[in-house]
DNA sequence: AATGCAAATGCAAATCGTTTGCAACTGGAT
DNA sequence: ATCCAGTTGCAAACGATTTGCATTTGCATT
């Protein structure tokens, strides 16, 4: 059978975006993908040295901007910490943050997304994105 | 008739909490409640100097920090941005930042609030507290 | 396979918002 | 009026991110 969804080819897209496929986006792209956590640009850094022990810090940056300007990239600025970044396979999700361990649990809200829908419509507005962040602590 | 809500007597409240009531934090509390909008530090104390000429950015950042432990203010993070305040007087309410000419406008709505509130606990989790913003333009 | 050149890189320095050490200065209790 | 811990202004430090610049590299062209 055929797996649910298939994987975005981000190489493919930068390359048909008139970008090029240089080796340290070989390997953010390849740590970005292989990640399904929320790392921020130090750590996607420190991986990335280990691949290729040649790669720079801003070129981190630079890369996690270019991404992201593709919509390759979701940047998250949760409280408190540097940025945080995923890449934008799958579907959209928000997010809570687990004050204790820092650890980021995904959650989705058909209901809620229809709301803030509905609440921008009332005032006039269409959302061109938002942002959804729970702040909270295990239950016990 | 009285009026609906009864504000805040911050100096009050922080003299009960222990705090010194100094001249700079006067002027601060002073811009605070009496503006409506969501000014950075920096506007807080161009708006402060005007005042009180002596005061100095860092006090006033002090001041926010101070203010903020007490939940006499909140400081949110907006998209692109520095810090922005509003005093904490007032119901509880999440923002929609106009992407073109960077306004912010309230708004509430009781039944996101409520399913927030029943993610978390499906994830066994209290929350602490949360953030909704939602970034768009003006229909037309 | 060699050439050419704009795009991309690494490095270090710069920038931005915010915090902090420290000596001088109050607020307010006595 | 005195006292002293709390608070201030200043400048320097800070952490995250961006940028200038000389060098390297992807890749389109021969
Ligand atoms: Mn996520
Ligand atoms: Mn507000
Ligand atoms: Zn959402
Ligand atoms: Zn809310």
């Amino acid at each position: 059978m055929e797996p649910a969804t298939t994987r975005r080819d981000y190489e493919r897209e930068l390359r048909q975006a008139g970008i090029r496929i240089t080796k340290p986006r070989k390997v953010i792209l390849q740590i970005l993908t292989g990640s399904e956590d929320h790392p921020d640009a130090m750590a996607i850094f420190r991986r990335a040295v280990k691949i290729d022990a040649s790669i720079s810090l801003a070129t981190v940056y630079r890369t996690m901007k270019l991404l992201e300007g593709l919509g390759a990239v979701h940047r998250h600025a949760f409280e408190g910490g540097p940025a945080r970044f995923e890449h934008a396979d799958g579907a959209h999700h928000d997010h809570l943050i687990d004050l204790d361990t820092g650890k980021v649990i995904e959650f989705h809200s058909e209901t809620i997304e229809r709301l803030q829908q509905q609440i921008a419509d009332e005032l006039g507005y269409d959302i061109e994105h938002h942002r959804l962040e729970l702040y909270g602590r295990k239950r016990r």
